[in-house]
DNA sequence: GATACATGTGTAATCGATTAACTACTGCTC
DNA sequence: GAGCAGTAGTTAATCGATTACACATGTATC
């Protein structure tokens, strides 16, 4: 910035004031300095402007898994979103580990983002008062923790998973396994629960961990007590699931009935294809965005909550007529 | 800091020490200003400190879409490794636009990055030249660029690709339809002409942009054609044909014989399973990630090539046996 | 007892920007 | 021509760390 000043003739100060769009410098200074620039191919240095301004325009989101295809989506979301306010975003994978998801949440606050999104690996508040206390803003995504004092966006399952449950027991299934998220987990917790309920007494849970293995475990284990119905309560443990299935040569829908909760694009692709509770992932994200940047802000945004639809599709058979 | 400092009795170069493990401060110090740092919840500034030391501990990944699962893995091994050398990565989603990469990477380097891996979405060398001119090392991924000069991790599918003409040519294939990568880019070029190449004449080629959508248009201007068999060069563009296939009641491989560049968890499970070529994907983006450490630690590592194989699944039909 | 040397700590410059406070100049009014 | 306002630009403090250098103290050497 001193060379540019000095080829410009002019002081650091007027080279500051022409990059941040003050109204000082005359049009002719203005025009001298931006040749300066040019001709030294002068870049600011994004680390002492931020210092400076204690303003580093990043966004932090942790989440628990990017090659989780529903993640992916989010962290697509919410980069677009972040971009086209002049945000960027820093990724964090927490891989379901709590730890790991702390070690990340602090690498970022040093990092000094304006602002974080984050996915709880468990809904352990702590975590969440710790950067709370800490002055950053904060929006939870997609899950919750015990007691949340920040907003949050995510998802509605209810409606829908009543629905399936409702079909579930007309068309006669009575065993009807439910491959569960984590106990730990809001989402895991409240989809279970919404469904359990809506079964009566006709459910039998064995839960996962939200990744593939534990989709295959599960559905064996399911399978082996005689269920005639499968629900898996997010897509990878959904893809288990199917590999499961595929593995004991069962048919779907006759052998066995399944619908998974969150859409996948090859879904529609499978024979027949599956039955799923499509959560809006990219309007989540772009809502956790927006209400982090509000935050940011100085607003105080409100929770979200968008509807996930049941998306009948022939994987449930009879239950769909 | 400096409240540390007062709290433990110390100046801040004292606590400065502290943190960085020098060999200076006394045990008994040591213990005093930990104490401090403890109290106070005191974390460091990275911004700060990296301004001082012109090192940020950050790689720059950019990347052209984070949806596409084969760069979701790539990103995530390319974290992973990166996370175990104590580096952050900042993820920056070109969306296969040559603008929009050029500008994700200048935004990197503004923020100091120390290395950055691109999957370059042209193979037009001026934004490598760049980045190579600014001084900062530079590793390409997956895909090259003409005339490159920095280290690159590649996925060689050759003899894979050599193998599978072999097979489609032997079960007496005729018309085989390609559906080729955009041919700006290294992979879209290569794989093609590897492909086209080692089947004489038989190949009819069809360019798409490795995406969903222009894999279901390539596909039908293919089956238009009178294909007998699909080659998609990559997963989403896959992904498009399958649904072109399906969408006509086509039966594989007893009407059309598929198979796509790049492997996915489901493939398998359709009915039949897809055969593909897989990439060693985890693998690159750790190679990738180790070459860029290398290179910001002065040594000068050597280009990367890793063999994709091909994994015969069934919906070849008779070019399987 | 003076000299040298090692050791632990403090002082202050530095990284590269922003910005409040100040100065110099121009032009206008009375 | 003094006084005042307004404008363009400079000087220097600041953000929060690191680190070269200086300094004080304690120990070993002759």
């Amino acid at each position: 910035m001193k060379d540019v000043a000095q080829h410009a003739g002019v002081s650091t100060a007027t080279v500051s004031r022409v990059l941040n769009g003050h109204a000082a410098p005359t049009p002719e200074t203005r025009v001298r300095v931006l040749a300066a620039i040019e001709e030294l191919g002068y870049r600011p240095n994004a680390l002492a402007r931020s210092l400076r301004t204690t303003s580093t325009q990043t966004l932090g989101l942790v989440i628990s898994d990017l090659m989780n295809p529903f993640f992916a989506e989010i962290a697509r979301a919410v980069e677009d979103e972040a971009r086209s306010h002049g945000y960027c975003v820093v990724i964090g994978n927490a891989d379901e580990s709590a730890e790991q998801e702390a070690t990340y949440v602090r690498t970022l606050l040093d990092r000094r983002v304006d602002g974080l999104l984050l996915c709880p690996a468990t809904d352990d508040p702590s975590l969440v008062r710790e950067v709370s206390a800490g002055g950053v803003p904060l929006v939870l995504l997609d899950r919750t923790v015990r007691g949340a004092t920040c907003p949050v966006v995510r998802a509605d399952g209810s409606e829908a998973l009543t629905s399936l449950a409702r079909r579930l027991v007309g068309a006669g299934h009575t065993r009807i396994g439910v491959i569960a998220g984590p106990p730990n987990t809001s989402t895991g917790r409240e989809r279970t629960d919404v469904l359990t309920g809506s079964l009566g007494g006709l459910a039998q849970v064995v839960h996962g961990d939200f990744r593939q293995a534990s989709g295959s475990q599960a559905a064996a284990k399911l399978l082996d007590g005689g269920a005639t119905a499968l629900v898996a309560m997010d897509n990878l443990m959904g893809l288990g699931a199917l590999g499961e299935i595929r593995a004991r040569g069962l048919q779907i829908p006759h052998d066995i009935a399944l619908a998974v909760f969150d859409d996948q694009p090859w879904f529609p692709l499978l024979d027949p294809p599956i039955t799923v509770i499509a959560q809006p992932t990219v309007e989540m994200g772009k809502a956790a965005a927006r209400s982090l940047l509000a935050l940011i802000d100085g607003r105080q945004p409100d929770d979200v909550r968008l509807t996930a639809k049941l998306v009948l599709r022939g994987s449930l058979g009879e239950a769909e007529l």
